[in-house]
RNA sequence: GCGCCCGUAGCUCAGCGGAUAGAGCAGGGGACUUCUAAUCCCAAGGCCGCAGGUUCGAAUCCUGCCGGGCGCACCA
């Protein structure tokens, strides 16, 4: 289907081209001195040497617009106001009932999308730090999954490195039994402690927890298999997590780093083979172009370190070769914080270099910045401790569970579960309504507030909806033909609805998805206006049918909306 | 020193070259015999960090400052 505002775009577009004699943009877009304004005009007159009111009188008469809009005009230094048909805006709406995808088709030319996000550490508890990287990763995944992408998961767990010494002798020393008890219930954070205690304080330890890396590395049966069961136990522990998160990561979406293992020699022979490989300060490194360090001489990646071990680059660029050759995929998307940013930068660098990452393949690192406390400082407990993530969670949903109490149109495990959705929904949304590049304040009060831009309001927007067609014992009808609409507010809601499309295919390339939260709000807003201006079910019958329908439409709208977001939409609250 | 990000109302944030810079909160004033008032409406609140430049037009693009954050060789 064709969105409205490309509809027009399209038809100003050739009007332009023929006045200009070259492809010339428009410049449509929406306006409050009229339904849509295109600014084209005005940059085309320097170009032309022409008068800017004469060039958008030129593209006036030739543009084909007599069934899109009802007046088109020449305002200001030479804006071209357009007001749209009812009637346009009419077929439109009813085509949108229609769609089951509500006038979103799946993409034509879908793309193998791997989304590196979460990546949690085995054996240590997950906390703030990793929220923002699991929310919107997780929402990447819904929107592109949902827009028909090839879409793969891949939580780059840390299970592998110098740290696993230790913690396999701490978990011989307490016994496995214990150990995973310990772990797969959640208490990770003491059992890493009570190892890195040990390791601080005993020299024995410390010598056990070296061989044991040794042994680990050197594939010792006993070793790995202990191994295996602290990742097992750990993983068990993220699953449950997640499902309390509603984050759509499953146990089948690990791929930690020992997954590259073996893929890391090889990998140093092809940078061999391909001359990217330089020696220095006897480590293996590589030096991507364009990057210097704080003494301006070139800046290496560092491959293999000098005692031979794999560092962290040379995972990264195993596994963007595995994912470019062995999964093949085209959009490579690392959810990750703004500090690795140059990191990334560099592995991109070079993996193009190495012939890993070309077009149409591209990689793209979707920062963010850090969440902050209400001093501005990076968000803690009071005690100054890192935040863990199911205590962020748990208290997000008991915080909305005191608010939900008062419904009484539940029974008690309605409100449990209205009060997950409005918890979680706060949680997250209070992170993907913000410019993911900057950081946040954390603020449980506004983030659960019902007023302003909250999840709670948005969700609350649509209760009032549904609550509309129960009142009634209605079902909006969905198999319209036409519907009319004619009342200031009605047209507003319109064309609000019909501007999802646009915001969806824009949020599904810049991945900002404070845009489609921003979109989200100003439609629940729009309706709101419309919900206190014009009655539905005590308008006239043939009102009441078109109104119903604008009513499902933005219920609709926001409930995939927030269902992109990866929130939950109760239908009573 | 080099690089990246940020600076918009008292607070939290939108605004990806266009008309008079917008929301929410807080503070002021209103609206509940009404489809959920957990809502809505009205008024007030701004040298868009500073200074130049490009442009018919700059919060937006460029340069330089000021202020804050973060990176810059074997941790991830």
């Amino acid at each position: 289907m064709a969105t409205l505002e490309k509809l027009l775009h399209d038809r100003l577009a050739s009007a332009f081209d023929l006045v200009a004699g070259m492809p010339t943009s428009p410049g449509v877009r929406r306006s409050k001195h009229a339904d849509f304004q295109a600014d084209g005009a005005l940059a085309l007159a320097r170009q032309l040497g022409r008068k800017p009111r004469d060039v958008a009188a030129d593209v006036v008469r030739v543009a084909q617009l007599d069934d899109l809009c009802t007046s088109v005009e020449i305002s200001g230094p030479g804006f071209i106001n357009l007001t749209v048909a009812t009637d346009a805006l009419a077929s439109l709406l009813a085509e949108m009932t229609r769609d089951e995808r509500l006038g979103i088709p799946s993409v034509a030319a879908p793309d193998t999308v791997v989304v590196d996000y979460s990546a949690p550490n085995v054996a240590k508890e997950m906390h703030v730090g990793h929220l923002r990287s699991t929310v919107i990763g997780d929402a990447v995944v819904r929107l592109l999954d949902w827009l028909g992408h090839r879409v793969i998961k891949a939580n780059h767990l840390g299970d592998w490195g110098t740290p696993f010494g230790m913690l396999i002798e701490h978990l011989l020393d307490i016994g496995e039994s214990e150990a995973v008890a310990e772990l797969s219930l959640g208490d990770l954070n003491s059992f890493y402690k009570a190892a890195r205690v040990k390791f601080d304080a005993d020299d024995s330890f410390k010598e056990r927890a070296r061989q044991r890396v040794v042994a680990l590395q050197g594939g010792d049966e006993l070793t790995r298999r202990l191994w295996r069961l602290l990742v097992a136990a750990s993983e068990k522990y993220f699953m449950t997590v997640y499902d309390r998160f509603d984050v759509c990561l499953t146990e089948k979406d690990f791929l930690g780093e020992s997954f590259y293992n073996d893929m890391l020699h090889p990998l140093v022979d092809e940078l061999d083979r391909l001359g990217l490989l330089r020696e220095s300060d006897g480590a293996k490194v590589v030096f991507p172009v364009g990057f210097v360090n704080r003494e301006g001489e070139p800046l290496p990646l560092i491959v293999r370190k000098r005692d031979g071990g794999f560092g962290y680059a040379a995972t990264d660029l195993a596994a963007i070769r595995y994912r470019t050759q062995e999964l093949e995929a085209t959009r490579l998307l690392y959810v990750v914080g703004s500090p690795q940013r140059q990191h990334f930068e560099m592995v991109y660098e070079i993996a193009r270099e190495a012939g890993w990452l070309r077009p149409p393949a591209r990689a793209h690192h979707v920062g963010f910045g850090s969440i902050l406390g209400s001093d501005g400082k990076m968000f803690r407990t009071r005690g100054g401790d890192t935040i863990k993530l199911v205590d962020l969670i748990d208290e997000a949903v008991s915080r909305a569970a005191a608010l939900v109490e008062e419904i009484d149109q539940l029974d008690d495990a309605g409100r449990a579960e209205v009060a997950r959705m409005v918890g979680i929904g706060a949680l997250k949304y209070a992170d993907l309504s913000n410019d993911r590049n900057k950081d946040y304040v954390f603020d449980w009060a506004r983030m659960l507030s019902f007023e302003g831009n909250t999840a709670p309001y948005l969700q609350y927007a649509r209760v009032r909806i549904l609550s509309i067609f129960r009142q009634g014992g209605v079902t909006p009808v969905r198999d319209l033909v036409t519907l009319t609409v004619s009342e200031p507010a009605e047209r507003a809601l319109a064309i609000e609805l019909l501007a999802f499309e646009g915001v969806i295919a824009e949020v599904a390339e810049s991945l900002e998805f404070h845009r489609l939260a921003t979109y989200l709000y100003g439609l629940a807003a729009t309706f709101t206006t419309f919900y206190e201006k014009c009655p539905v079910l005590r308008a006239e019958d043939g009102v009441r049918d078109d109104r119903l329908a604008l009513c499902d439409l933005t219920a609709r709208v926001l409930a995939r909306g927030l269902g992109l977001l990866g929130i939950g939409a109760p239908d009573r609250m």
